[in-house]
Formats: structure tokens, C-alpha cells, sequence
DNA sequence: TTTAAACTCTATACTAACAATAGAGTCAAG
DNA sequence: CTTGACTCTATTGTTAGTATAGAGTTTAAA
């Protein structure tokens, strides 16, 4: 299977899996007399996992040990449970963060209407003002 | 006031004012002989407006519209509130993205406890199944 | 058999907003 | 006059790709 193929069966674009190869997630069982690369079908799976854990956010290092735990099937995987808390916390924070913007935005919002000129606009005297609280 | 000075007064880096400064955000009033940038006190007032208006997480590109607008200060200022409502229509996305990706998250962790081994973790196997609902 | 379309290759630049560094020059005090 | 603190420009790195350029390969039809 050559890598178009593959793009296809996984949704994926063929850029992102040479990006995957070249980071080290994925690897060609082989290459073609003509240099390309040639793929068997487990690495749809593979792929698949990736896809998976990138809609979850988890990063290019994240999966990378994701997927070198999954070759050590006795260690115990403690290693797998703190990674996915510390990234739940990580994304907790990030949503506390843009409540919190998402209210200063709004008051901010809520000092001008339209139909003012800009002199007048409260959006801009508020942003002069030097409280940042 | 050379840089190191602005920098104190208005507790940003040296390196992000000089960034700023490239990004035409500042831009210093003189050059010293020996080629170090002068900026007057005015300087602090617009690099508060930039600190402010980067806490909420506008983009370089619409500090520079803001700074922009407020030189015509006869001009209507639906441009300022058009840029916070799309700002707030962004921030509010990201975060519902964020709370259904919390909630992925969540479950899947439920799915595994510690002590289990690699090859028994239900995040993995959860992971490796094909449904990304 | 040739040629054209479709595919693939590597390498590079781009995205955002800086931070970090290298290597050089400038300035103030002792 | 030297030392240390400061500044300069330019480059690289960060993330996870996307988007090229320019070249080579493969496959199908003419």
C-alpha cells in the first residue's frame, strides 16, 4: 500500500503521515525500487490509534509513549493513568482560562454600542486604562 | 529611556518589546549613537494598551487595527465592536471544544484504574478502538 | 512506444508570539 | 582602561501540521 492509499483508508492527509513518519510514529515496511514508501495494513490501525489520540489532544510526545508502553504489555500502566490525568488537568485549566477571558470580553463588550465614533468608544478607553484586573 | 528601562516600568521583556517594535506595534521615538533604541514615556501608556489587549488574547494583526483606529477618532467604531464580538464568538468555541474533549477525557480515564498492567489498560484498548465518537 | 496524468519524493518555508541564544558592539563606573 | 551591565541584529526553537518547489516514478491511454 502506498502512502495515497493509506491517506485514504485513514482520512488522514498524505502530509501528515510523512509528518508521522518522519517524528517516528509510523514506519514503511519497506520502500518501493522508486523510493516510495510502502505500507502493510496494520498500520491503518496504527494510524487509527494516532488519529484517535491526536482528536484527544494528546501531543506528537504523548502518543509516541502511548505507543511504546503498548509494546511492554506487563509493565504496569500506571505511566498511561497519570498521563491522561495530568493532560484532564491541563485541559481544565485551559477552560477556567478562557471562562475567565470569556467574562472580561463580554464586560468589555458591553461599553460601547455601535453608532458612537471612536473617540467616544468605551471598548478603546477601557483597553487605555491601565487596570488589568 | 532606553529599553531595559521601558522594560522595567512596564514589566514586559526586553525581547517582546523589541518584538513588538518589529511588528511595527511601537516603534522607538530616536537611536542613540551607538544605536540603542529611545523611547519617551508615552511609549509605557501604549505598551500597557498592547499588555492589556494581549491578556485578552487579541492578535497582533488587531492591536495594530485598535492602535490604527484610535488614530482616527472621528470614524464610527463598529470595527472595535465587530473585532471583540468575533473575539468572544472564538473564545466561547474553544471552550465548548475544550469541555467535550474534558468530558472524552473523563471517561476515558474511568475506563482503567492503577495496577493493572500495560496489556490489560482500558485507556489503550479504549484507544485503539476504532469509534471517535 | 511514447507521452501525459497522477502520484510520490525530499527539502524548505509558513503559521503565533514570543524565548533563547550567539556574537558583536556600547556605555558607565571604578 | 577595564570590567560588567547593557544593547544590538540575526538565528533558532517552540506545535502540528499545511503548502509549496522542483524533481523523480508509475500507470494508463494514445
Amino acid at each position: 500500500m502506498k502512502i495515497g492509499e493509506l491517506a485514504k483508508q485513514t482520512n488522514c492527509t498524505v502530509q501528515s503521515i510523512r509528518h508521522y513518519d518522519k517524528e517516528g510514529l509510523i514506519s514503511a515496511s519497506a520502500r518501493s525500487e522508486g523510493n516510495f514508501r510502502l505500507y502493510d495494513k496494520s498500520t491503518i490501525d496504527r494510524l487509527m490509534f494516532i488519529k484517535h489520540c491526536r482528536s484527544l489532544d494528546l501531543s506528537i510526545i504523548e502518543i509516541r509513549q502511548l505507543l511504546h508502553l503498548s509494546d511492554s504489555p506487563d509493565e504496569r500502566c500506571e505511566d498511561i493513568n497519570r498521563m491522561i490525568d495530568s493532560h484532564v488537568i491541563e485541559v481544565e485549566q485551559r477552560i477556567s482560562d478562557l471562562q475567565s477571558l470569556r467574562k472580561q470580553l463580554k464586560s468589555l463588550r458591553n461599553s460601547c454600542s455601535d453608532k458612537r465614533t471612536v473617540k467616544e468608544c468605551g471598548i478603546l478607553s477601557n483597553l487605555s486604562s491601565h487596570d488589568c484586573t
